[in-house]
DNA sequence: TATGAATGAGTCTTCATTCAT
DNA sequence: GATGAATGAAGACTCATTCAT
C-alpha cells in the first residue's frame, strides 16, 4: 500500500493551502466587498484555522493585494476569451453583446470587479484591475475599428455594464448596438 | 423675556444639530469612504459630543442611510444645476463637458457617489442614487436629443466620468465630443 | 437619605478611575517589569474591565509613559524627604545611610526604578527617571559638600544601592561611610 | 570513502550549530533586549531554520538561560583582560579609565549586561552575572589597594558605568580620577 | 535527525452601543 | 433631554511550541 495515498486530506500542501486561501479571499471579497473582509471570514471560507491566514500572508492588506492580483490575472484571461471569441466570430456586434451579457450575468464577480475598480480611487494598490479595463479593452477593440472609436466603445461598454450590474437588469443589447453603429459610421469630427 | 436669548451659542436646536451631524457624516463619508466611518469621526467633524450621534440616530447604519439620502438629494439638486446651465447655454457640447469636468474635479465627492452607486448592487437601500443617474440624466439629456441617443450619452458619460474619477486623470473632453457627434449624427439603426 | 451615599462603589468617577489604572500600572510594573506589562494584567490589578485601560489611554506605551511619570513624580517627592530629613539631621552620615537603607528595603519599588533606569537606555521616554538620580541627587548632596564630591557620592550611592537591590543584601553602611570620608577629606586633585 | 566528505558545507555539526544559535541569541539579546527576543529573530540571525532553535533548546526561556550563561562566561573572560592589562600597565589610573571607557562604548552589550544585572533581582538564575561584578571586580582591584578601597572603587565604577550607559554620555574619567584619589589617600576611618 | 508548516492562545487596539448621571 | 463614561465583542497580528514529514 502506498504511503502517499490520497486520503481524506492532502496534508502538508503549503502551495495548495496558499492558493486555497487566495481563492477564499476572492470569494469573500466578491460576497461582502473589500470593506468588510476579515481574516475570520476568509479562514472560515477556506476551512483553515485563523492563524493560517496570517501565517501565509503577513497582513490582511497583503492578502487582499494578492487576491486582487488574482482577480486581475483572471480578468486578463477572461479578456483573452473575448479576443479569441471575437476573432472566431462572424458577427462582431452580436458576439460583443453576448460577451458583455455573459460578464454581467456572473453578477457577484462583476460587482466585485466594479468595487475594486472604484476602490482603486482611494487605494493605489487596487489600480491594476482598473488599468486592465482602461487600457486593454480599447486595445482589444482596436482590432476592429479606429482607436478613437475603440476607446469610446470601451467607455460606453463600461458604463453600460456598470449600469446592468448595479441595477440587476439584463445587459442593454440595443443600447450597445446603437452605440456601436454610432461610433463606426460617423465621420470623425475635426474639433 | 424671550426664551431664546442669544447667549454664547444658540443652544437647544435639535433640528440644527441633527442636520449638522448628517452634514458631517456626508463629509466624512466622502473623505474616508463608507468602510471607515465611525461615530467618533463624525462627532469630531460635527463638533458635537460623541453621545449626540447615537442620541439622534439609533445606529451608525441608520445614520449612514440618512446621510446617503442626503447625498441623493444633493445629487438631485446638483442635476438641477445641469438642467439650468444647459438651458441657458449657447454651446451644449461645451457646457456638458464643463459640467462633467466640474463633477469629476470634486474628486472625493465623486468617489463617494460611485462607491454608493456600486454598493447599491449589494444593498437595496442605496439604489436611489443609482437611479438618479440611471433615470434622471437620460431624461435631462432627452431635451436635446431623441431618447435613444440620450440614454446612450448618459451611459457614455457615466463610463467616462467613472474612468476619470478612478484614474485621477482629467475628464476626457474629446472623447465626449466624439461620442456626442456620433450619437447625434447617425441615422438610427433599424435593428 | 442622601442620594450620593458612598455606597459600595463610587460610580462614575473618571478621574479616580484614571488614577486607579495608573496606580495599578505602577504596581504591575514593579512586579513583572517593564517587559511584561500587559493591558490584561493592569486591568485585573485595577479591577476594571479590559476596555477601560484603552479607553483612558490610547496605547499601552502611553499608559506606561504616564505611569513612569508617576514614578518620577513619586521619586521627586521621595527625594524631597531626603532633603528635609538631611536638613533636620544632626548626623549627616547616619541619616544618609538610613535613607539609602530605607530606599533599598522597599525592594520591588527599588527594582522597578532600576529597571526603568536601565530600560531608559533603549527607550527614550523612560529617561526622566534616570535624570532625577543623575541630576537631582548630586544637587541635593551639593548642599553639604563641593559639587565634585557630591557627584562622586551620588554615583557611589547609586552603585551601592544597585548592588543591594540586585543582591538582596542589606545596604552596605560601612561602604558608604568609607566613601563619604574619602570624598570629604581628600584635597581635590588638580588634574 | 570518507563519511565526512567536504561537500558544499560542513554538514552535520550539531555542536557547531548549537553554538551558532547561542551566539546569535546573545547578539539578538544585546540588540533588542530580553523582552523582545523571539525564535524567529534568533533563527534569522544564526542563519538556521526556525525548527533548529527549538530542536536544540526545549524552550525559548531555556535558550535565553544558556545565552545568559554565555554572557557570564564572556564577562569573566572580559575581566581577565582587565586583569592582564592592568598588570602590564605603568599607569593604573589611566588604564582603568580606558578599560571602563571601552566597556561603555560597546553600548548595546553593556546595556544587555546591566539589564541582566537588574533582572537578576527578579530571577534567581540571572544572578551569576551580577556576582561577577559584585565579587570579581573587587578581587581584581584588590591587587592594587586594600580591600575596602577596592570594594568602594568597584561600587563607584559600577555606578559610573551605569550612568554612562543609560545616559549615552561618555564615561566620566575625571569622576573616576577623583574617586580613585579619594579612596587611596584617605586615612581609613575608625568607625 | 531536522525542518518548516501549523495553530491557538494571547497581544494591542478600535468602536458601536449602552446607560448612569 | 444630553452626554461622555463604560464595556465587551471583534479586529489584526505575533509567536512559542508542536509535530508531520
Amino acid at each position: 500500500m502506498e504511503k502517499n495515498t490520497p486520503s481524506k486530506k492532502a496534508k502538508r500542501d503549503p502551495e495548495g493551502r496558499r492558493e486555497k486561501i487566495i481563492a477564499a479571499t476572492v470569494e469573500v471579497l466578491a460576497e461582502v466587498g473589500v470593506a468588510k473582509v476579515t481574516h475570520r471570514l476568509i479562514a472560515a471560507r477556506a476551512q483553515v484555522p485563523l492563524g493560517a491566514t496570517t501565517y501565509y500572508f503577513p497582513t490582511l492588506q497583503e492578502l487582499i493585494r494578492v487576491a486582487v492580483d488574482e482577480v486581475v490575472s483572471q480578468s486578463r484571461q477572461y479578456l483573452a476569451t473575448w479576443t479569441s471569441e471575437l476573432e472566431r466570430s462572424l458577427d462582431f456586434r452580436k458576439t460583443l453583446a453576448d460577451l458583455a451579457d455573459r460578464y454581467v450575468q456572473d453578477r457577484s464577480r462583476a460587482i466585485l470587479e466594479y468595487e475594486i475598480y472604484v476602490a482603486a480611487a482611494r487605494t493605489e494598490e487596487l489600480d491594476p484591475l482598473a488599468r486592465v479595463w482602461r487600457d486593454e479593452v480599447p486595445a482589444l477593440l482596436g482590432r476592429y475599428m479606429d482607436s478613437r472609436a475603440a476607446k469610446a466603445l470601451s467607455v460606453f461598454l463600461n458604463g453600460s455594464m456598470l449600469e446592468a450590474v448595479t441595477s440587476g437588469l439584463p445587459f442593454d443589447r440595443q443600447g450597445l448596438d446603437f452605440a456601436l453603429e454610432s461610433f463606426l459610421n460617423l465621420p470623425v469630427p475635426n474639433n
